[in-house]
DNA sequence: ACATCGTGTCAAGGATCTTAGACATCTCGG
DNA sequence: CCGAGATGTCTAAGATCCTTGACACGATGT
């Protein structure tokens, strides 16, 4: 197990919002497999950079939309 | 030898613009060794996505201004 | 000449991300 | 009922990221 990450995402939302893409053509647009959409979504651990570049291209959208940080401090 | 990874960076631009902050402070202030530093900063692979909204944040800058993924298509 | 600082290299090991395959559940349509 | 699609779990292995420690080199200062 590794650690939980602090980063979090907006993917599955996104998902829907993109006609009810479903998860295994993500992982196929995206060039990944379904088992790391599936981790990624839940928060398991944080994807690779390229990797959230890759995602957030296939939404159309920046970065910081797709995936947040929390504020330092708290 | 992993793969040489697509994403571009401009921490060492910032790092001057940041009052001449030298790559053992960013990686104390970071969190990180500077060895790491100076391999995400050269380019020889990306970080992860936490590592990268971590370096981001203490530049105070957005994501998508310290680092860049080139465009789709070629 | 000597010490110090900033940058860089190399190698080995630990931690994390990603893949592959098998299998369970739920829902929906025939 | 039965099959198919979408989501999820588990395990094991491979790839990439990150660390530790040691050492090299040029520039700067005493």
């Amino acid at each position: 197990m590794g650690k939980p990450t602090r980063v979090t995402n907006d993917i599955r939302a996104l998902r829907f919002a993109a006609g009810e893409m479903t998860q295994a053509e993500l992982a196929d647009r995206v060039g990944l497999t379904r088992q790391t959409i599936i981790a990624i979504e839940q928060g398991r651990y944080s994807p690779s950079l390229e990797v959230a570049f890759k995602i957030a291209r296939v939404f159309g959208v920046p970065l910081e939309r797709a995936f947040g940080y929390p504020e330092e401090g708290s």
